[in-house]
DNA sequence: CCAGTGATCAACT
DNA sequence: GTTGATCACTGGG
């Protein structure tokens, strides 16, 4: 019998209570080419109206419309001119908070992986960094809105092996000022110690005026 | 270190 | 309708 994805129920809840359970869970996508599995090492919680470092800090707009709809859904966005990074839709609809996946290991499906990730040097960077993992996937903009809990879904997201709770650290966010980034505020990053795909920290950097 | 690349959105005409 | 700043990043020096 096929593995059950995890319940929409456990992500019905912020995305910050649900960011560390994901560690260890398997995102698994499947397309014509076939299919490829990464196990999550890191990720990120964001939260709605009152962080201004989500997407959904201004409200509901075209592209964050799917934030605001019901957990287990994931959210691909565009960004840098270049890159889709992904999210895994938290809380009850109408409530916008959810979970950047930064980084993972390639568990299933590497042959094809490393054929989407021609920069890698090793398998450990195919998935390490949030758009590398998205591409590693083969996500693009047409999985914006995919059910990840939905039987039979291309997009779906399994429990994985336990985790040990002591290997679970946390800090602040990358690339985001403010609370829950730099060192200010709460740490919204989590991710599980001594492993290779979990991808480097870096602070916000303001850009300046030209 | 930093350039590339284009969608997005607020602030304007 | 247009402008301009910003951007939850990556890869190459």
């Amino acid at each position: 019998m096929e593995t059950a994805s995890i319940e929409r129920e456990f992500l019905s809840r912020p995305g910050l209570e649900v960011a560390p359970g994901l560690l260890g869970c398997v995102l698994r996508h499947t397309t014509p080419d076939g299919t490829v599995a990464v196990r999550l090492t890191e990720v990120e919680a964001y939260q709605g109206a009152d962080d201004p470092g989500s997407h959904a800090f201004r409200g509901r707009t075209p592209r964050n419309e799917v934030m605001f709809g019901p957990a287990g859904h994931l959210y691909v966005y565009f960004t840098y001119g270049m890159h889709f990074c992904a999210n895994v839709v938290c809380d009850v609809e109408g409530t916008a908070t959810a979970v950047l996946l930064r980084g993972g290991e390639v568990i299933e499906g590497s042959a094809l992986a490393a054929t989407r990730r021609l920069s890698a040097r090793t398998p450990r960077e195919y998935a390490r960094g949030p758009a590398r993992l998205v591409s590693a996937l083969g996500l693009g903009r047409s999985d914006n809105g995919a059910d990840l809990c939905a039987p039979g879904s291309p997009t779906v997201l399994l429990p994985g092996a336990p985790v040990d709770p002591e290997r679970v650290r946390t800090g602040p966010r990358v690339g985001v000022s403010g609370p829950g980034g730099d060192g200010v505020g709460f740490p919204w990053r989590f991710w599980l110690d001594g492993e290779p795909t979990v991808s480097p920290y870096r602070p916000h950097v303001p850009k300046r005026r030209k």
